[in-house]
DNA sequence: ACGGCAAATTTTGCATGTAATAATGCCGTC
DNA sequence: GACGGCATTATTACATGCAAAATTTGCCGT
């Protein structure tokens, strides 16, 4: 930039390099929802926003893309990703992929530690989900509580699935926000995760992958039927739910 | 670049962007062993060479670190991913999770073309593995098999998937490459091969997800004895091999 | 001969400039 | 009043320039 306005904050901690950042920040703006999906990206403007050139907004746009939070068309530039009722399916489907083996690892493997942990947010979880408004800190409690149940932080899983799994949880959380921001409430999921944390505490691998597939099946279920009653689960999906004998019908 | 030369051919028809061509091209060369892992990549003799300036480079190295290429440094540039043995059970471990699935709806869904494509690629395969030297052409035929097994083309599978299999699948290829280049030849894969077939033309959905894994994680197993004979499988492994009834040790 | 330090060189990271392409608005015609 | 073609603007894609950092080289002392 010429000189003055000096990033405004927008900018994190300059980490390493402006790449970095930048796609940090974006990333967390499109996740939260400040930038709804299909928002046009423009370099000039976005760069004088953020204070950088547009280079390294460009490279940023790259990794973006290739993680899925932007759209990036020749010659026609970016926008944040739209939502799909496909692209929900795609990234559920991949999801129950993920996080049943991470759970089920985590099942047979984890401490006291965890499970105190675990217990601790089950509990946190269920009482921030009643409470109205301030959904942050729900989500938070949430994500926290899965984070253990999967054993994200053991370094027992492979580097490439902790990614995949913390990418796709980000991702499917775009569609929570969307679908479920108004009117009706969003599902419990409090029994769902009862049911998850029962097996996992049991040590019991089968139980708790079923238990995570069917509780990430149904919510993408009731997600589905909410945008789109008429839509026919893919094949995948059925597939999927009969690997982990859940009723998608009911 | 300044005047002439006029990239020699390195890259492909120029499609849409540079910076596409440029990802191509890098990672071509990278999977066909072309550029050794660990080759360092500089960012003025790289762009000389494939007559382009150094802003869509470095563009694409960010969507090449992104797909497992290459190895962003901040500050110290870039360079071909080293393999190792971490990152190829990582590999292995994500195969399983997408392609056992990726079978599993082909095995219900497939017909009658698919199944005789699939029958004369299995033959072609077993044919060209026996052949001595030309080991491109046992691959052409041995992931064209696969791509009708796994029903890749049927667009029946969520795009995201059928883009992670083929990365994977690229990815892995790298470590066949390497590890069965010498001294000894690659143990034959004809049997696993017939195997996954005849479950997956019998539309046995479970036996097609089980003759799969059981391909895969033998195959890696494989590889790692030969690299490193001590070394313990990660709990993710075995877990993977618990699922679909594989019996590691051996 | 070897190790540590500093100058020189290379190389990266970022900013800016420029041509080409897509988007926008205007006007005339039907 | 709607529609299509043309000029204008806006925006992208790429090349180049430059400063900071990292790497290499050369030198000196031990």
């Amino acid at each position: 930039m010429s000189s003055g306005v000096e990033a405004l904050g927008a900018l994190p901690s300059s980490s390493s390099t402006l790449v970095d950042d930048v796609v940090e920040t974006l990333r967390a703006q499109i996740v939260s929802g400040e930038m709804p999906p299909g928002t046009k990206i423009r370099q000039q403007e976005c760069s004088e926003i953020l204070g950088v050139s547009r280079t390294p907004l460009r490279e940023a746009f790259q990794r973006l893309d290739a993680d899925g939070w932007v759209r990036l068309r020749a010659r026609q530039g970016a926008d944040v990703r739209p939502l799909s009722v496909d692209e929900a399916e795609g990234i559920f489907i991949m999801r129950v992929l993920y996080e049943t083996i991470a759970a089920r690892v985590s099942a047979v493997r984890h401490d006291a530690c965890d499970e105190l942990a675990a217990r601790k947010l089950i509990a946190l979880a269920a009482v921030e989900e009643g409470r109205p408004g301030s959904s942050a800190d729900a989500d938070d409690a949430n994500t926290r509580f899965h984070e253990y149940v999967y054993g994200l932080r053991s370094e027992r899983l492979p580097p490439e699935l902790t990614a995949a799994i913390r990418r796709h949880w980000a991702r499917a959380m775009r569609y929570r926000r969307f679908y479920w921001s108004a009117p009706g409430a969003a599902p419990s999921s409090e029994i769902a995760h009862r049911e998850i944390f029962e097996a996992w505490v049991g040590r019991d691998a089968e139980a708790t992958e079923h238990a995570v597939a069917r509780h990430i099946l149904i919510a993408l279920r009731d997600m589905m039927r909410r945008i789109d009653a008429e839509r026919e689960p893919s094949e995948a999906l059925r597939q999927l739910a009969a690997r982990h004998a859940v009723e998608l019908a009911r």
